[in-house]
DNA sequence: CTAGCACGGTTCAATGAATGAACTAAAGTG
DNA sequence: CACTTTAGTTCATTCATTGAACCGTGCTAG
């Protein structure tokens, strides 16, 4: 195997997906897409990351299908990075992960709180527990929760310091 | 922020789990351990991992609460690595991520399948589908799939090959 | 009693990836 | 025309991963 990102040998569906979204920073960069960031000056600020690294993983999120490209102005020719129906799927992991590192490291109590929009149900894990139905991305809405620090200041963090419905761009 | 595994400025349970189980290998580990494996030469076997790599991911994970180290023989000394409670809960964040790898990256169909023992119905998500209940992961046992290449012969995906309670140790 | 072996590591040089700062380029604005 | 905004690329440095070799403990067979 070389070095790097792949894991050759493994005959498995975790380690495939681990070769797309297992990379440094690449999950935060979709959780971020699921938050409504869409543009790459948007993921600089709320990410602190390297140019380079955050160029080299949208590139590949796009060639993996996870997100997509697209013109959404023409003077300037600016483009911004969505997700797929592919990548709004890895909502499911996203969120589980995420409640596991609420349960497990979270000293302050749950920083987000998922709610289902439509029946006003805090969420856990992927059903929800009051409807019982499936509750895709763009039904589920984030609210503060009291474990957030709020130290930050660029505009992804500032919109998330009040409910913000999912996949809705960052004003 | 430094190199390497931390996301510091982040304020975001996702990252402070990615933290925890986002480095390179670390799923697989756990993956393993899931499965049943618990001795450093069965992890090394079935991941093809560089001992060293495989040495600190261990101690890592054993630090961070989600390995326990046991011993499990007194001549000659020799320990074992094993999930603690904490651990065992990654299972649904780990099906979710596998399912998606399966849909999406798996042209073969599925490699594995995760049917609840007390019911025989096949997993999907992290609550059954026939009894509603939420699964532990005692209670899943492992298919092999019509996905399975089968092109490996260490203990571990030999033992796969067929159905597999999981946690049960490997032969 | 001793040579060999199994297990669970550590050490080390080489390679590749991440980092952060500086630079580039295209296009619009005052 | 100078300046800004956006979205990158380039590059030297630092750090992590790799794979091969080595180490140490305590059996085990002769």
């Amino acid at each position: 195997m070389a070095l790097g990102k792949n894991y050759d040998g493994q005959d498995c569906s975790l380690a495939k997906a681990l070769e797309v979204i297992g990379e440094r920073w690449t999950l935060l960069v979709i959780r971020d897409a699921m938050y409504g960031v869409r543009r790459y000056g948007d993921f600089l600020a709320h990410l602190d990351i390297p140019r380079a690294v955050l160029s080299q993983r949208l590139t590949a999120l796009v060639e993996a299908g996870v997100l997509a490209r697209r013109r959404y102005q023409d003077t300037p020719p600016r483009d911004e990075y969505v997700l797929t129906p592919m990548g709004r799927e890895l909502w499911i992991p996203m969120l589980t992960m995420a409640q596991w590192g609420e349960r497990h490291l979270a000293d302050r109590g749950p920083r987000r709180l998922f709610h289902h929009v439509t029946c006003d149900t805090r969420l856990d894990l992927a059903h929800c527990p009051a409807c019982g139905r499936h509750v895709p991305l763009d039904e589920v809405e984030v609210r503060p929760g009291p474990g957030l620090e709020g130290n930050r200041n660029d505009p992804v963090s500032r919109a998330l310091e009040s409910p913000h419905r999912m996949l809705d761009p960052i004003p």
